[in-house]
DNA sequence: TTATATTAAGACAATTTTGTCCCAAAAATA
DNA sequence: TATTTTTGGGACAAAATTGTCTTAATATAA
């Protein structure tokens, strides 16, 4: 099941490293140091975090010394925000089926049924923030 | 989200389409009806339906009257096997990140997260059957 | 046996997604 | 000011998915 595409999933690795450097002093970290270690291409990336950029998500400085940084604190970015911006916002609208007239009113064979799990996927992004996803990767256990 | 590649769905749409024809004759429902009803190519339904029809799905027939039929009752056709074989034997193997090294072992940061979810969601595909989901149709309240 | 209706199978085209490359813009620093 | 380092943005290429077309194989029926 490939629920995310890949560049939402390598943005989402991307963060998860930023937000992993304990970075107090806020310095900015590189573009390319992120893709380097992570073994992403490198403009790729930087055209998705263009766009988390123009959407809060990240900060970004040209230049020596530039980079990008994260905008909110750790435990107040979450899943649901970073969908939302990289996969749009009908990411939870649409049915299984894809129907254009399924809804409520005049609902498709797998609404009822698809609701119910996306319904409980929704709510996991909504509650689970970059603070969470970090947790296990200084004690070396887990590889982004 | 796309859970389903097209081909899945249209495939899931086309085999709906067939167990809600009550024929208890059981009568052989050509492709070209069935495309035409539902608004999908022709050609592409055919490639996916030979899948299908290798794999036990489906029974098929050519030449005059010839056409396809399922090959079980509609409440032993469940939608975990169509996933497997449509969509492969890792579609629920594979973690949200799409790591290769992620497992119980060295789980990536959101193997335990994602791991609830496609636990729920594979235990209501493999409860769901096209019996299932036929279920509406016949009352016209619901379209394919 | 011939014509017709149907699925099977593969080549090919179009579209979407993913990935690469180049140059511009901005900022730091010498 | 000139040089270097970095992101921004667009053109382009490659790969994957989706869609179209043509021909073959098979079955029915006249």
């Amino acid at each position: 099941m490939r629920a995310l595409s890949k560049a939402t999933i390598y943005a989402l690795r991307a963060l998860i490293y930023v937000a992993s450097k304990d970075n107090k002093d806020q310095q900015y970290v590189t573009i390319g140091e992120i893709s380097e270690e992570l073994n992403i291409s490198f403009h790729f990336l930087t055209k998705t975090f263009q766009v988390l950029t123009q959407n809060g998500v990240l900060e970004s400085h040209r230049g020596p010394h530039g980079g990008v940084l994260l905008k909110k604190p750790i435990d107040r970015i979450f899943l649901i925000d970073l969908v939302h911006i990289l996969e749009g916002n009908d990411f939870f609208e649409k049915c299984l089926l894809g129907l254009p007239g399924c809804g409520e009113k005049e609902p498709c064979p797998v609404h009822n049924f698809w609701k119910n799990v996306k319904g409980s996927l929704e709510k996991e992004f909504e509650k689970t923030s970059l603070a969470h996803l970090i947790k296990g990767i200084s004690t070396g256990k887990m590889r982004i």
